[in-house]
DNA sequence: TTGCGTGCAAAGGTTTTGCATGGCA
DNA sequence: TGCCATGCAAAACCTTTGCACGCAA
């Protein structure tokens, strides 16, 4: 029902080899050792998603990322994300601080966050600099 | 330095009759009363997003969704919001806990959240509730 | 041998951009 | 009168799909 093929297998390597790092389609083609067809990585990480496998991420309109979880699938789970609308650079916020967020939004508000889906947007500390300077 | 057109005045008196709701740039083109053309829709919402009166969605590879918030829109400048992936119902979460939560993370993580484009995904509690009973 | 997986190219859809024209201030 | 906004079409973009071929089981 399901083969075993080498770009498979090389593709699930690949993502093991960015640990919990979120890379983008074509991320994922320039970064394997051996060309895959990008229809066929598409393909793929549709069926690991599927699986549980790999986590996919939509955010504003570019390109999906997506996220080995295949042997901690809770990794990401606890955390939060930030999103630079300047240069588009994806932060794990790590930070016990959300935690407590979300606790408090589930006990006071009644509502469920979802990690997996929510990112904050702004401005990192990088284009924040640039932005002084530039004025 | 911003000129008022007919169109632009189309647009915003539309979205504007639509209340809250999500609404994407071809709904948006099939409602309004004299066609517009697709590149000015998206022009304009552009400009209004960024004047923050409307609010832009981007959600799973489909089509961008837009809501009006024109007139309340510095309430919404100091809160986030919560969305719920099961009813679409859209929270305005007003609570010392976000600001709070913003600064931390502007001092500690060097990162200016921007209140006006993130949303936190989840599941609301009416939601949590069906399906609590569901299971 | 069977039939799924691959690769290429083409199609699909949304959003953006170039350029000449029209309309607001 | 200046200059921004519009419209059209074409481009750009990511993603999906069709089809013949190759390869795993």
């Amino acid at each position: 029902m399901a083969y075993q093929t080498k770009q498979g297998r090389a593709l699930v390597e690949y993502l093991r080899s960015q640990g919990s790092r979120h890379v983008s389609v074509q991320q994922i083609a320039a970064g394997l050792p051996e060309k895959i067809g990008t229809a066929t990585i598409y393909r793929q990480l549709d069926k690991l998603a599927a699986r549980g496998l790999v986590r996919k991420y939509v955010g504003d309109g570019d390109p999906a990322c997506y996220q080995y979880v295949g042997d901690d699938a809770k990794n990401c789970m606890q955390h939060f994300h930030l999103k630079c609308v300047s240069c588009g650079e994806l932060i794990h916020l790590e930070c016990e601080e959300m935690g407590r967020l979300s606790e408090h939004i589930l006990r006071e508000h009644g509502f469920r966050t979802d990690p997996l889906r929510s990112v904050l947007y702004g401005t990192c500390a990088e284009c924040l600099k640039k932005e002084a300077e530039g004025q």
